[in-house]
DNA sequence: AAGTCGGGGAT
DNA sequence: ATCCCAGACTT
């Protein structure tokens, strides 16, 4: 088939039974674009939106989020994940308005210079938002293609993945930019759906490869399984008498970079040494809760939570040991960033302590 | 090329 | 329980 008779078909298919009211998709420009497209990698739209409207309330534009502090952008990212892309967000935003004059480049090079922004999410933002043409290669393409055209292999692999992208140029007209950037991502979420595909009303039906192997949704192949390794940690829950919890950052790098959690120690005699370098000469209450396990992308993590009840407030804490603490009370929160199991663990004890 | 980075929705 | 999602970045 020619590659105009597959974007047409796309093109055809998307003015009448394309997505147009997404919040990204109003008042349409290359910082909400951006914001979302970010927000968007590995994550659901379901799971976006609610995040999407809280940053743009906060921050409507990209001067205000390039001045703002950093532990208030990882709050409002807090819970979503990929927290790299958080600090790589506001890093971006500091570039656009220091050298760019707090205006997007608009080519697809320049934007994948920025931190955060690949090939991908480049293309996405210069179609989207700028007109730009510019084929994208998300997963819903990715997903698109593959069965369309019968790919074989892992997408993640190399050689399949240059594939993908020679097949998306080839593809991608040039007119209606936006359009069909926009009407691929839709017919992968809604139509080329991972499981239960509706191809009975998919608008390349009577093309698609893979439908005439009889199992489409064998495409794409499943990325090859590794057993995830399982880690243990006891999270150190040290409260005073106010009702406050001891909080420390995380450095910048790692699991939960730039978030606040509780110290944790590797068994609880560690912990208890902890919490005496953390804060020497304290008497505490030591209550367990209920383990759990988190996971994450590549391990498990039994968490084992330990409550250090201070009977007495102390507030020597040790500065030049940590810089990065603080007294964190789960009635008048900060707006820093939580780890997801810390910020349940807080929620959990502060409604046990008011119910 | 393989590993690192999260959390939640769907199944 | 597993798989995977509008991927990017480091090693």
């Amino acid at each position: 088939m020619t590659a105009q008779l597959f974007s047409k078909a796309v093109l055809d298919w998307y003015e009448q039974y394309g997505r147009k009211n997404l919040p990204w998709q109003q008042q349409i420009s290359p910082y909400r674009v951006w914001v979302s497209e970010i927000m968007l990698q590995q994550t659901q739209v379901t799971t976006v939106i609610p995040y999407f409207e809280r940053f743009m309330q906060r921050f409507p534009d990209v001067f205000s989020l390039s001045t703002a502090k950093q532990d208030e952008v990882l709050h409002l990212w807090t819970g979503l994940g990929y927290y790299a892309r958080g600090r790589n967000l506001h890093a971006c935003a500091k570039t656009i308005v220091n050298e760019y004059n707090g205006l997007f480049p608009h080519s697809v090079e320049q934007l994948s210079e920025l931190p955060g922004i690949g090939r991908s999410t480049a293309a996405a933002i210069a179609s989207i938002s700028m007109g730009i043409h510019a084929p994208i290669l998300d997963g819903n393409v990715k997903r698109v293609l593959t069965r369309c055209f019968a790919v074989p292999g892992w997408p993640g692999d190399g050689q399949v993945q240059k594939r993908l992208w020679s097949l998306a140029e080839e593809l991608t007209p040039n007119h209606s930019s936006r359009q069909y950037t926009q009407a691929m991502m839709d017919l992968g979420a809604t139509l080329c759906t991972r499981s239960k595909p509706a191809c009975g009303i998919c608008p390349l039906q009577p093309q698609c490869l893979g439908l005439k192997t009889g199992n489409p949704t064998q495409f794409p192949n499943s990325k090859p399984k590794k057993a995830k390794p399982e880690k243990h940690t006891i999270l150190i829950m040290i409260s005073n008498p106010a009702g406050e919890y001891f909080l420390q950052q995380r450095p910048q790098q790692g699991i939960w970079g730039g978030l606040w959690s509780f110290p944790e120690g590797t068994d609880r005699q560690a912990a208890r040494l902890m919490v005496q370098r953390l804060l020497p000469g304290t008497e505490a209450l030591e209550q367990e809760l209920p383990p759990f396990r988190h996971t994450f992308s590549h391990y498990h993590l039994h968490i084992q939570p330990v409550v250090f009840r201070l009977q007495r407030h102390l507030a020597t804490v040790q500065e030049t040991d940590n810089p990065n603490h603080c007294w964190y009370n789960p009635v008048s929160p900060d707006n820093i960033g939580l780890a997801a199991p810390v910020k349940m663990l807080l929620q959990q004890q502060s409604t046990e302590e008011y119910p």
